[in-house]
DNA sequence: ATGAAAGCGCTAACAA
DNA sequence: TTGTTAGCGCTTTCAT
């Protein structure tokens, strides 16, 4: 028989269910004989507490949810094991959550406030604009990690990021000033996400810089994959055949579907086509040619957000905190001066 | 003030709970009006019901779940979004699940079924060794992904699989074919987990086919990651230098790590050492060279333990089903004939 | 140190 | 078509 409820093992043992509920939650007061017979009636029977009930009953529960956009973004995800370590080192239980794209993020961390009386959120590959309230609706410290949340002005709202529009000129100085002059932008829809417009933006920027203007026709639309990306370049390479002496690429893994194409059109890659990516993931070292990047700080993303949502529900700090973290070019063997 | 019951709707629409609880379920008999009502009660206030109070007392639930070990297993990540897919479009509900290293899979999977109501599971990554007990224990249709649970016996347990040790042999063979005969395998800790082992039996297996001996010092071991797998081959080109002329890595990332280390070493891929992967994971045919490798079919595993479950709920099948499903040689770019 | 009892928010009979 | 009511399995006072 499958044993199921505290009840049962309660029965089993021959004590209460608050005896059995204080066994399981390492309750002090409890004779020692009493937890031995408890303990071992429970591991007889492979019980497992139902922590529906436990979390109904439940007021508060020392759980700090991430919810994450996206199952497969490559840059999340040494993101997601410092932060879950981080928040395990400060007693907290964190409780990751990936919800694909149709889902509502902000819907969801509402929700796991509720139900798993979450005591902290922390969002990745979220966006808030003109949700303001949506936002104020969560009733626990929140963190929004990469994209800034200073705009809402909510106590309990703070964020972590870079400013991508400066990382991103940074990408585009670095080819201008390999003395490139025709390059190519590899990003995703505009409009589609505030990210995608900032790193736009700073391309921009980086050309009116130089006294340049960048030429709308050399911006490329992908979706942020390989594949995607290949395709994009693909198209323009046999269309336009050698088009541009650079490309800069709003990731590592559109850098990498870019450099694939450049190579099967049978061009050399830094010497016929300078690649930049952007995100600085793991594979960036390990691809060949190594990828110049702009590298985010992962690490500092991760331990500062913990940080920030620990540290407001510890109340030591009051007010939303919004922190820019810094990125850093990364030379690879994918840039190179024109030749 | 936040909205929080299903009480409190009642209140403010002016029904009773259950009338709520009916409008929320998509009760078909419920009046219009009242619909209405209490759906713009339940907007206004942007009340989200909570999954605990419901799990507790709902009996079954049309949910399925997946676990899944690893959150960074490239190899996993296409199988879970066809698996979702498919799961939708049977009218379930997929619930992701990850868990890390150290959790149980099997107590995991047993907790999910009692506590989402969870009519069936499938499992990757995990592995049942000794475990019969437990896994018997769980209640429902049960499906592993990518290792056999043949030898269980159990009637609810079914599972998809390549056969590992023939598709090891399949690589090995390809390098003795191109007339390589000083090769290293470089895989997981031996004993460690199951796939290893069968991937080094079936190493071997294609050494004694051609009448050779595998030299247990070629055995590089390394974790499943790119640094890993480069730090390893350092050690050796930096101790024996050239030692081999091909490699077989027990994994695609293994591969790249592998790669990476051979041309910073100064060598050439394939010209000097040829190397060859498994998996077939995206990055592979992106990877510079592309690789070579054994290519698992990720899509069929996907469809096929979705169906399984599936069908073992439906009572369309009443035994466990153990597939074999075949892997194929992916030539890339990584291997050539001995120079 | 232990037990009895009152709910947590919801669903699912059963009435009306 | 709607309301009433009895729990789901657990935690948490309050007694003892």
């Amino acid at each position: 028989m499958q044993v199921t409820t505290i009840k049962e093992i309660a029965l089993l043992s021959g004590v209460s269910i608050s005896t059995v509920s204080r066994v399981l939650n390492h309750f002090p007061d409890v004779n020692e004989a009493t937890r031995k017979k408890v303990l071992s009636v429970i591991d007889e029977n492979s019980y497992v507490p139902n922590a529906n009930a436990k979390n109904l009953k439940q007021l508060s529960s020392k759980v700090i949810c991430i919810v994450v956009r996206g199952i497969e973004n490559a840059f999340f995800t040494p993101i997601l094991e410092t932060i879950q370590s981080d928040v395990e080192a400060a007693g907290y239980t964190p409780l990751l959550h990936h919800i694909d794209e149709r889902e509502e993020e902000l819907a969801v961390a509402k929700r796991l406030v509720v139900e798993k009386k979450a005591e902290g959120i922390i969002i990745l590959g979220g966006s808030i604009e003109d949700r303001r309230e949506e936002v104020a609706d969560i009733a626990v410290p929140c963190v929004f990690v990469t994209i800034s949340a200073e705009s809402l002005g909510l106590a309990q709202v703070s964020s972590v990021f870079v400013d991508d529009r400066k990382a991103a000129s940074m990408a585009v100085d670095h080819l201008l000033e390999l003395g490139h002059r025709d390059i190519a932008v590899l990003g995703g829809q505009l409009g589609q996400h505030d990210l995608v417009y900032h790193r736009f933006e700073g391309a921009r920027d980086s050309f009116a810089a130089h006294g340049l203007t960048f030429d709308q026709q050399n911006y490329l639309e992908s979706k942020f994959s390989m594949g995607s990306a290949y395709e994009a370049v693909s198209v323009q390479l046999s269309k336009r055949n050698r088009f541009v002496t650079a490309l800069f690429a709003m990731s590592d893994v559109m850098a990498i579907g870019a450099i694939r194409a450049i190579l099967d059109f049978g061009l050399r890659v830094p010497e016929d086509i300078s690649v930049i990516g952007y995100d600085g993931i793991p594979i960036s070292e390990f691809y060949n040619p190594s990828l110049t990047t702009i590298h985010q700080p992962a690490h500092a993303l991760a331990h500062t957000s913990a940080q920030l949502v620990l540290d407001t529900i510890a109340g030591r700090q009051s007010t939303g905190q919004h922190i820019v973290l810094e990125t850093r070019l990364v030379k690879g063997q994918s840039t190179s001066a024109r030749a």
